[in-house]
DNA sequence: ACGGATACGAAG
DNA sequence: TTCGTATCCGTT
């Protein structure tokens, strides 16, 4: 719970209790469950102690689990109890229930009869459950309820043994080139050396950056009898394909954990973890939190993507937090990227971090030419999103008989409607973002709630009828201009609309791969990690749609999703094109990725961030406070902002509207500290909260080193 | 006077 | 987070 601090109890005689067990204590009037983070001898002070209710059978969490959740908990300047429970995630389902076997008691049946004989002779090769007896024996239920009831059987209660695959690290792995070879070689080192040390595998996509981790993890597992590898993926990339690859290296299925996995089985491998038994854990951002016993290696693949960052409740940036975790754990980290993020390539700078370099794979494809489409010399015509250049592209592209993959990162038809009479915007009525309109549905959505209506047939504002119109493009929209412009192809969106789950973004991963879709319009969610052998070009429909909003990272993450996306084409014998289509051919962005000169593009954002020393060169945070009542937040945002202590190397901006100013009724504010590296943020932003107690309704969040300016 | 809805603060 | 208590407001 979110509570300042843990909270002392008395331990009743001979319990015995150790740091890192489960009990269940009273909290008020209920009971709920806690863990031991120290016992001390001495009484409370002055104060009675409650005593502890009872200790709860769960495996004890190790020591540095919990010296990973505090530290995680100043870092964000929030409550113990919040990591905590993100520690804990795995225990919610119930304990799975011992399983009935029967046995013979050795006596004899008062009464002997023949089917009774058979259930005997049945039961002599040992205990089992009572259906499969009555099967085996040939006869039914009521023979052997008999003979339980007369105590010639009885139950054995049994707990399931949970299993994990046994793996075999000791197999050789495929074939590695010298680059690969040399970097798998340092990993090894690292983790046979042990202790905290950190290393960027740098390399392009498909210069086999898995094969050469997966060799770190062999020497993980080879280094002792119960070593832990922890391999972290963005969610999207957790697929059955990414999972196979370490099946089919160490001959057993790794420990599978994220936002889908069912709770009994969430236990089940919270369990495996803590006592040892599950050795490999691939998993979402969560998994960092999870109880390892002796871990001996974190993988960060895909380093530099967003959703590493938990924007929600307990606040946190997963890639950075693992860092902390293996200097806890005095283990080996390794980042992995194509496109590593700015604040790892200048750790790696520092020599904080060993740069393994990768060159591209023998054989592998090259690499796209990438062509920028400048809008304002070439546009679509009005109401179109696709420009004369691109379509040509696509044109000849389907004359060969080639796919085109046309990627716009926005679901839906329309990212707004708007009323022609009055000029009306849709919005949530309790939120500010606007509603998207998705014609599959024929309704408005908002992305960021979830609220949804019907599309109306006239102006909710003025009244006035058929004057809603959709204002630019999604990648439903997108589809319908291709569906007109080649009336012969066979067209797909990719997106979260139209692929819910797994199975259907592998059946049309798969509808793509064969070469059965000509055209495929797809968001982020088909940006990565697939192989389409016959695709051959990429249109980016908006490439400057991240660049808006002016956010410090907007520029990193484009070229970032652009590069990614752009890789797409021609992976295999084809030569691969990309045509952005952009408003700003100048910007630097579009500039690097013309050029695919990501050093540039890194050196001149460096430059930028270190001369207005933002991160990595100084820190952020944001303070967001929200409420229902605007004159309320408004007093209290005054007072905060009058409160700020003053300290050397720390920059307050704000208080301003927040962006999305509403969201479910609550209006939001915010502050931005810059600081810089040598200034105790944390300490800065507790001794702020401190001096300004919200009331009521108000809610402050701190969010340290934020990733989203909304 | 009563009951229901809601806001607030405490929990060792 | 949950729960008990205080408080407000509309109804009886």
């Amino acid at each position: 719970m979110p509570l300042p601090e843990a909270f002392d109890y008395a331990e009743p005689e001979g319990m015995d209790l150790v740091v890192g067990d489960h009990v269940a204590v009273p909290l008020g009037p209920r009971a709920v469950r806690g863990v031991v983070t120290a016992v001390r001898d001495g009484a409370g002070g002055n104060r009675p102690l409650k005593p502890v209710l009872d200790r709860i059978d769960d495996p004890v969490m190790p020591a540095s689990t919990l010296r990973f959740v505090e530290w995680a908990a100043k870092y964000s300047v929030d409550a113990p109890g919040q990591p905590l429970a993100m520690a804990l995630r795995g225990l919610r389902a119930p304990k799975p229930k011992p399983t009935k076997l029967l046995r013979a008691t050795g006596a004899l049946p008062a009464r002997a009869t023949p089917a009774r004989q058979k259930v005997l002779d049945a039961i002599a090769e040992g205990a089992m459950p009572g259906p499969e007896l009555a099967t085996r024996a040939g006869v039914s239920s009521g023979v052997v309820k008999g003979l339980l009831d007369e105590g010639v059987l009885a139950i054995e209660l049994v707990m399931p043994e949970t299993r994990f695959d046994d793996l075999d690290w000791a197999s050789p792995g495929p074939d590695l080139n010298d680059s690969q070879r040399a970097a798998a070689d340092v990993l090894v080192e690292m983790v046979h050396e042990g202790g905290f040390q950190a290393a960027l595998l740098d390399g392009v996509t498909g210069s086999g950056k898995t094969e050469v981790y997966l060799e770190a993890v062999a020497a993980a597992l080879a280094a002792s009898p119960e070593g832990q590898v922890l391999v972290l993926l963005p969610e999207i990339a957790l697929t059955q394909a990414v999972l196979a690859r370490f099946t089919t290296r160490f001959g057993g299925a790794p420990v599978e954990w994220h936002s889908a996995v069912p709770p009994p089985l969430r236990r089940r491998a919270w369990e495996g973890v803590a006592s040892g038994k599950a050795r490999i854990v691939v998993g979402a951002r969560s998994a960092l939190f999870l109880p390892y016993r002796d871990l001996k290696l974190i993988v960060v693949d895909e380093e530099h993507d967003g959703s590493f960052k938990q924007e929600e409740g307990f606040i946190y940036q997963a890639r950075d937090m693992a860092v902390a975790r293996a200097h806890i754990e005095k283990c080996a980290i390794v980042l992995a990227s194509a496109t590593p993020s700015l604040e790892t390539i200048w750790n790696a700078r520092q020599g904080r971090y060993r740069w393994l370099k990768l060159g591209a794979r023998h054989g592998a494809a090259q690499l796209p030419d990438v062509d920028l489409i400048d809008m304002r010399q070439t546009p679509p015509e009005t109401g179109r999103w696709l420009s004369p250049p691109l379509v040509e592209a696509m044109v000849q592209t389907f004359a060969r008989g080639e796919q085109t993959l046309l990627f716009l990162n926005r679901r839906g038809y329309a990212p707004l409607v708007l009323c022609r009479a009055c000029g009306e915007r849709m919005k949530a009525p309790d939120s500010d973002s606007w509603l998207v309109e998705h014609r599959y549905t024929g309704r408005l959505v908002c992305h960021l709630t979830g609220f949804s209506m019907p599309r109306p047939d006239k102006c909710p504002h003025c009244g006035a009828k058929d004057s809603l119109v959709s204002i630019g493009p999604g990648v439903e929209r997108v589809e319908e201009e291709v569906r007109e412009l080649f009336p012969q192809a066979r067209v797909a969106v990719f997106s979260s609309d139209t692929v819910f789950d797994a199975d259907g973004a592998r059946s049309l991963i798969a509808t793509m791969a064969a070469g059965d879709i000509d055209v495929l319009v797809a968001t982020q969610a088909a940006a990565k990690g697939h192989d389409f052998p016959n695709l051959t070009l990429v249109g980016v429909v908006d490439a400057d749609l991240g660049l808006r909003g002016g956010d410090l990272r907007a520029g990193e993450r484009t070229f970032q999703l652009l590069a990614q996306a752009s890789g797409r084409a021609g992976r295999r014998d084809r030569p691969g094109r990309a045509l952005l289509q952009t408003y700003a051919p100048d910007h630097p962005v579009m500039e690097a990725l013309a050029a695919q000169d990501r050093d540039a593009f890194i050196e001149a954002e460096m430059e930028a961030r270190e001369l207005a020393v933002l991160p990595p060169f100084g820190r952020l945070a944001a303070v967001i406070v929200s409420g229902p009542d605007p004159v309320a937040l408004e007093a209290y945002v005054r007072q905060l902002a009058s409160v700020a202590p003053n300290a050397d190397g720390v920059d307050i901006f704000g208080p301003a509207d927040a962006p999305l100013a509403l969201i479910r009724g609550r209006r939001r504010k915010r502050f931005l500290v810059r600081a810089d590296r040598t200034v105790d943020l944390q300490g800065f932003l507790a001794a702020w909260r401190a001096r300004a107690r919200p009331p009521g309704s108000i809610r402050v969040v701190l969010d340290v080193d934020p990733y989203s300016f909304l």
